[in-house]
DNA sequence: TCCGTTATGGATGGATCAGTACAAAACTTG
DNA sequence: CAAGTTTTGTACTGATCCATCCATAACGGA
């Protein structure tokens, strides 16, 4: 009944969210957004309302393909909880080492955005939080698993173990991006699974 | 022999790293820096050459005070190496509960400027990677000790249990800044100890 | 084929950006 | 007190920011 899309807006929404990723949200301008997207402003405009609705767009995208990602991991069961714990680290590496810029992990989203806008922007921070919850539920679910077999400790609780999980790969995601290679990040990951065994 | 300054440098200094801690560096404006400081704009650019310039001096000036006051707890003869630690622990969530803005916690400006600048900054980088070597030396001193007392594992190298509690520490700044409250930070700590400890 | 609707491209808007120019003010030293 | 030097405040620069406007293009349905 009228002119269709001549674009993907799925495939835009990737590269916007490609170009955040990389260089942040504030550091990103809307001409870095047209040339990433290989759309015009008005296309843009017209598909989403600002920069910062795209940035939400984007950044949903983001944790929705990300943390499935990780469910995906944290509920194989062909594995032990704590083997899935573990598989779930070695994920965390390799995608450190698959998405990079200029020899340099650009670390996670979430996590960067966190830094970034969190703490100033509440639409954002209802995304992170909700994605966040999500992730720590499944860690919790997998520690309880490993407590139940005898593979984890019962020293502590369930959420707190989760917490200390998700600590660690967030923190390695920083580390990357301070430069750390992947023995480092191994070793990292090592040791805090020995802290969750038994 | 002329017109003297009506500033001290160090506290402009002080409150422009307050602002771009605070904000992030793109974020943060000139005017902002102005209003921070009380100062004028000919007084900045005439103290400090650039807006980069002033961040940079921000950023050497608290990690040198950070790491400082890192080392003093690590290097306290009075107690144990492991005790060390684990009070370095402590003084993190302090920290994190000391500076907040609206209610939440404003992390770390090394670990935000890892996160936002690192990657595109070689100049900035250069800052936080020196800085992190001194931290992790540290650390690894602190752990050899540690494992020469017998009361830190001798399973790992001490450069990957230093890294551990780098990454950990990174990984509590990152989720104080998601909203962690105290218990939980605690509980992430106490776990990375129970990680070091033999 | 023509109408209605939407998408697109290019020009443009006002605000804000980092940084500068310049003159007046303020201080030290002789 | 006067000369010399630096700081300071104000006004301003050109560039870039995000966003909008509008004319044209391109399509679907009648």
């Amino acid at each position: 009944m009228a002119r269709p899309r001549l674009f993907d807006e799925e495939r835009a929404l990737d590269a916007a969210m490609r170009a955040f990723w990389e260089k942040g949200y504030e550091a990103t301008s809307t001409q870095d957004l047209c040339e990433a997207t290989g759309l015009g402003r008005s296309s843009i405009y017209n598909t989403f309302s600002s920069k910062h609705d795209l940035f939400q767009r984007a950044l949903a995208r983001y944790v929705d393909a990300m943390t499935a990602q990780q469910l995906e991991i944290l509920e194989d069961v062909e594995r032990s909880a704590l083997e899935r714990i573990e598989a779930l680290f070695e994920r965390i590496i390799e995608q450190e080492f698959e998405q990079r810029w200029a020899g340099r992990s650009i670390g996670c989203l979430s996590v960067n955005t966190t830094v970034e806008l969190a703490a100033r922007d509440p639409e954002v921070d209802r995304v992170l939080t909700r994605d966040l919850r999500v992730r720590l539920d499944a860690l919790r679910a997998a520690v309880e698993a490993g407590q139940q077999a005898g593979e984890i400790t019962a020293d502590r609780e369930p959420e707190a173990l989760a917490r200390f999980v998700n600590a660690v790969i967030g923190g390695m995601r920083v580390s990357a991006q301070g430069g750390a290679d992947r023995p480092a990040l191994k070793g990292i990951a090592a040791t805090a699974v020995s802290a969750l065994r038994r």
